[in-house]
DNA sequence: GTTGAAAACCACGGATC
DNA sequence: GATCCGTGGTTTTCAAC
């Protein structure tokens, strides 16, 4: 089907692992003391862990309360026209920040917006109908909280705290 | 309430808008060209926002089912018998991800797990449980889009391009 | 708060094992 | 495939505006 299988050892796992905790401010020398091989071996399974798509990129986690967008809701919606690039063209839209298509259900699309007022909101909600979606539900988010991939590296040894 | 408001200008915005498309590779002074300022600056605004907790911080975006974890569960919960770290709890749970609250209703708990099978999946569903949700709906999920926030730095002038 | 320059640090590339 | 090393670029720090 999709092709090549990435083999995930302990190393990569180490490296995905530390990434999590901080994607930005980190040296690979420094994961490499942490995981056991050298930062030149950091780089090179970085890059091809993003060559094999494990890796789609690196972004900030941001509070959008904190940064003036004090609505976040939750549409969930169901597709009525549903086409290859309807969660690319609903995630294109103006205020949408995630999309997530279930793979079965009547309500199987769940899209998050933040705005800036109730008026804001209701335009996205528009935007997002006009693209292929019905709202069945919309929600106020009151909290979110990530944690990316808490599985990688559990018992990589740890040489500090 | 949650005290001081950030106040967020241009400059931010240009930054964030950066820091999206990339949170690891970018350097501080092709940002600044790109917003107008020096690379110093842009270090010193990001170092505020981080302080202010808008950046909450910086996540590599990964492909689950790439990195060997094919199962991507979305668990819709109610909480029982609320309490103030339950978010957290849940969070710190093997095998969950994301942990979304909503204002209100009655399914107000919604919990993104991966898992290597459905057995593993099957564990997680009950150490959920035993934390203190009750499990609604399970659903698979197909696709899951990030646009962390495309608001940032749309009206941003930018000198080049 | 922002800027500019010097110094320490890091990432990147090739050669080697 | 992993490691070492040299070079160019970048972050960092600090003085000055």
């Amino acid at each position: 089907m999709s092709g090549t299988e990435p083999e995930i050892d302990e190393v990569d796992r180490g490296i995905l692992h530390f990434l999590q905790k901080d994607a930005r401010n980190n040296a690979t020398r420094e994961i490499g003391e942490a995981v056991g091989v050298s930062a030149g071996t950091v780089r090179n399974r970085i890059e091809k862990l993003e060559e094999a798509g494990v890796i789609r990129g690196y972004v900030p986690d941001i509070n959008y309360e904190k940064a003036g967008y004090q609505l976040v809701i939750l549409f969930t919606c169901t597709a009525t026209n549903p086409s290859e690039t309807l969660a690319k063209d609903i995630l294109s839209t103006h205020g949408v920040v995630t999309v997530r298509k279930l793979l079965a259900g009547e309500e199987n699309y769940h899209v998050t917006v933040v705005g800036t007022d109730t008026a804001d909101v209701s335009e996205i909600a528009n935007s997002i109908r006009e693209s292929g979606l019905e709202i069945v539900r919309s929600e106020v988010l009151d909290e979110e909280l990530v944690q990316p991939f808490n599985h990688f590296g559990e018992d990589v040894p740890r040489d500090d705290e």
